[in-house]
DNA sequence: TTGCGAACTGGAAGCGCTTCCAGTTTCTAC
DNA sequence: GTAGAAACTGGAAGCGCTTCCAGTTCGCAA
């Protein structure tokens, strides 16, 4: 047990130990060339011999790189980020920029002080890059993000504009595909529990629906707004229990409500899918072990953040690549079967 | 529309807009006594007019603080962070770190890159602080987490020693009050489904369900391992109805592998309660929401991501905070009731 | 007025690292 | 053997901020 030095060694240090200067040191840390054989073999065993570990903030002082991203929601709600929709796309950014040097710093700016905080990083130099997602109807940091000199990249997309990066699941293609699939399967009367309607993608899986809906000339029964809770879902499947007593299938913009309707369905003895065929959005995890299991429109969420960091470290590269647009399918499972309940 | 500079300003600029020395300007902007009122104001329109926001790594460089705490979470599947737990814990975090001028870096240790980046951490001064979940038995970095100078608090203990610093659950405690559950409402043949048996978690309730049993005097009917998935939870009920289809209950060691379990059950025609009552352990979302909801025990997980953070700000700071047990309750639902099925 | 502590001020020295640049050495080809 | 290019080397100047320290100024009681 050797007594641990108080201080972390310097590259100074380890120059010093080597024998050579402080820019050939420097240059073996980072690879440079330009630095003879001998002279790195001696940085090398000093580097080792001293436990030298290079201080990241210097470093980035010194290259203006901060060496970091945030991945940040921006949302009123602290629970959102419970969502596991969220947490699987955290593990696809993480696993990208586990390839990387990059660190990734976590934001969740559902406060004023939040708000705040990426206010600040989107102007000055804290991080390389930002991931922005959930980014509301009437957030001035949407604005805020496409101005800003720092690379921004959007995980889904803003209500108004289109940013310049961006990767956002095909929402309105899914959505028809859910609809679709009841048509298909025999329901003519069916309604939609929506998500925040000021965000894109709760918008977007809406039109979706109205427009599959359109093509097929079958009149909507019923659209209530919802919040991507279980808790929503299951109060809006009551209000359309209530409202619209004839609905046979009910399609909901993300699976957590799903969940919630089940469970309203349920407590109202229909049975699922016989009377009431239910279609979600995102097929995570508790789709397979609903009861029934439930038929929903599968988004590649993993995928999606790691493409997300992808375009990210291209863009703080220099790089300028195109936004990405991730295909959705259906996952057919008891919930609506194909053969009409 | 302004043309943006393309450079930030920096606190030279804002002292010398103010007419002050950089020394002034320094003090104003971090609140330091010793200004006039007039230099201050000055200083403060300085800011105002260059909109100027102070360069976190410079600071950072200068205080020998990295403003910044580390979420580490240290597994070999990559997927752990999506079991909503996590996501939980980190919105807890997330909150209490919002008051405050540190900023969150996720570290999801579950690549070979991934657990060196923590292992630099450890010894560098990136961070000014980590917080370590889910550390594995075997893992080297929880020897490293101890020794090293930085404040590191573990969030649930590690399967060996005893950290000083640490936020748990009341693990043990919590299975005990399941176990003795299920025994008051006339189970007598009793199983579980575990967690990895390198994880302290899940060693611990384990330890209760069996502590508990022995109180009662009666037998335990199965124990098998599962993984905290609902997929393993599922194979692992699969296995338990196999060997021992004389089964009367089954405590499962997180929520989700409850709900594999329902799953199995169902397969099975085993009606839950009545044949067969099933206890979870989390009390997460997906609980309630499933079929029938579930009886499971309640551990305050939001809480303790914030007290994580809490407990490790403290520690930065320079306190000496005591650990801290988190107590469980149980939530009783349909899938156990008290009364006998 | 004078004297003295308290309050204020700004120059200068870092924090640990990268990198420009000018100078030195080594190598290759004639 | 020599010119010229190529490779190497290290001094020095930052990156933008904090903070020590040695003054300077101010307010107020005597």
């Amino acid at each position: 047990m050797e007594t641990s030095p108080r201080r972390q060694p310097t590259l100074d240090e380890v120059a010093a130990r080597a024998g050579v200067s402080r820019t050939a040191a420097s240059r073996v840390i980072n690879n440079v060339p330009h630095v003879s054989a001998a002279k790195r073999a001696a940085v090398e065993r000093a580097v080792r011999e001293l436990g030298y570990v290079p201080n990241p903030t210097a470093r980035a002082l010194a290259t203006r790189r901060a060496g970091s991203v945030v991945l940040a929601v921006s949302s009123d709600e602290p629970g959102l980020f419970a969502d596991p929709f969220f947490a699987e796309v955290t593990v696809g950014v993480s696993s990208f920029l586990d390839q990387t040097d990059l660190e990734l710093v976590l934001l969740l700016a559902n406060t004023p002080r939040g708000k705040e905080r990426l206010r600040r990083i989107l102007s000055s130099q804290r991080a390389d890059g930002v991931m922005l997602m959930a980014v509301r109807g009437d957030d001035p940091l949407g604005r805020l993000a496409e101005q800003t000199d720092l690379p921004v990249v959007f995980g889904g997309l803003p209500l108004t504009g289109t940013p310049r990066w961006y990767v956002d699941p095909d929402n309105r293609g899914g959505a028809r595909l859910a609809v679709e699939h009841l048509v298909r399967s025999g329901r003519r009367n069916i309604a939609m529990i929506t998500g925040q309607v000021d965000l894109q993608a709760a918008v977007a899986r809406e039109q979706g629906f109205r427009e599959a809906l359109v093509l097929t000339g079958l009149p909507h029964a019923g659209i209530v707004p919802g919040d991507f809770t279980q808790a929503g879902g299951e109060a809006a499947m009551e209000r359309l229990l209530a409202d619209r007593p004839g609905l046979d299938a009910v399609f909901t913009a993300n699976d957590g409500m799903a969940l919630g309707a089940l469970r309203a369905l349920r407590r109202h003895g229909r049975r699922v899918p016989e009377d009431v065929a239910v279609v979600g959005f995102d097929d995570l995890a508790g789709a397979l072990y609903a009861d029934p299991p439930l038929t929903t429109v599968h988004q590649p969420v993993r995928a999606l953040g790691l493409e997300l960091a992808r375009m990210l470290v291209a863009v703080v590269e220099g790089q300028d690549p195109s936004p990405l647009v991730l295909p959705t399918r259906l996952t057919v499972r008891e919930s609506a079967p194909l053969t009409s309940g």
